[in-house]
DNA sequence: AAGTCGTGGCG
DNA sequence: TCGCCAAGACT
């Protein structure tokens, strides 16, 4: 039996039930698209539901604020693709008349949308026969055709691109699409495959030459950068505090936080009242507490953030300012917001 | 084109 | 514990 045909039987007997695979409009597609990325399903799933609440309309989320939009995406990490998807709703509505691209290729141009995604919107929403490679696809293809070409290499990701789109079911290529995704998700995973009850282990090379577990291959390692970082959690006389947007190009781009001093290690009170920007910020006397005896570390993708605490108690201050009571209206990296959670229930 | 960008779950 | 990696895109 064919590849495609085998695959869309086990598709219907097994696919999951999930609210975007109620609707064809581009924009809940899209919205869950971008949220899935380097998402699981049972993760990205709230925010769709709030999101698809509170902006149900293109036209909704382009009128929001960006804070708004990043307040909404706050915990679901990798926050350029809200940035993004705001970006592009915004050039929808202003620049194609609130109407949604309908190929692939006028898909593509829109701002966060690489290659998956916009074969993802052009097969499910406009049935063009554009082939999805996400990671499942990757060890779908790897495993059955026993394909070792590392799948994060130029050429590993042009071969898998040509197979996917050899092999795509051209009379339903928005089934096909979920089809294969959903088979790797729930069937051929990463870990633990369920080989012993595959419809493809008589065709399937991996299976066949005990190549499951290596496949697929990926090639290089990560490094993980350490860094070191002090916030100032302040508190004034008349309760308030300061937060600061991160701006540039690093982590948390667009996200608050509390004034931040990152020191090349551990530092004490005494290594931190010293520093600059400290006593650039607080001239006059103050008082300091380290709010966690031990270290925080917090594990990014990219980098492991050992994190202290530092509350600070000090009379009023010129710079701007904002209220205790207002401070969960800004979006702040779960860093941030795990600390409010703990510090303000013991305040 | 190799590095960067979050967070959480799993074995 | 710790490494992997999850509906990738951008620079």
């Amino acid at each position: 039996m064919k590849f495609s045909k085998k695959l869309t039987y086990w598709y219907l007997q097994n696919k999951r039930n999930l609210p975007w695979r109620e609707t064809k409009n581009p924009y809940f597609i899209w919205l869950s698209e971008i949220m899935l990325q380097q998402t699981r399903v049972a993760q990205g799933l709230a925010y769709y539901l709030k999101f698809t609440e509170a902006f149900p309309t293109v036209f909704d989320l382009a009128k929001a604020h960006e804070s708004i939009v990043l307040k909404m995406w706050q915990g679901l990490g990798y926050y350029s693709r809200a940035r993004n998807l705001h970006f592009s709703a915004k050039h929808i509505v202003n620049e194609l008349n609130g109407e949604f691209p309908t190929t692939f290729l006028e898909i593509i141009k829109l701002k966060g949308i690489g290659d998956y995604t916009a074969s993802a919107i052009a097969s499910i929403c406009f049935n063009e026969p554009t082939a999805v490679v996400d990671g499942n696809v990757y060890r779908v293809l790897s495993r059955y055709f026993g394909i070792s070409t590392p799948i994060n290499s130029t050429a590993g990701i042009k071969e898998f691109k040509k197979i996917a789109q050899s092999l795509i079911d051209k009379s339903q290529p928005g089934m096909y699409n979920q089809a294969i995704m959903d088979f790797g998700a729930l069937h051929c995973k990463p870990q633990n495959p369920l080989c012993d009850s595959c419809p493809f282990t008589n065709s399937c090379v991996a299976f066949e030459k005990n190549l499951v577990k290596k496949l697929p291959i990926k090639e290089k390692k990560i490094k993980i950068r350490k860094r070191y970082f002090n916030f100032l959690v302040i508190k004034t006389a008349d309760n308030k505090t300061i937060l600061s947007k991160r701006k540039g190009k690093g982590i948390w781009q667009g996200l608050y936080e509390f004034p931040l001093i990152e020191s090349e290690q551990i530092i004490n009170k005494n290594e931190l009242i010293s520093t600059e920007k400290f006593t650039d910020l607080f001239p006059n006397e103050t008082t300091i507490l380290l709010h966690n005896k031990k270290e925080i570390v917090h594990k990014l993708s990219h980098q492991h953030l050992y994190t202290q605490f530092w509350i600070i108690e000090t009379k009023s201050l010129e710079n701007t300012t904002i209220s205790w009571e207002n401070i969960q209206d800004f979006p702040v990296p779960v860093l941030i917001s795990n600390f409010l959670e703990e510090f303000q229930s013991k305040n």
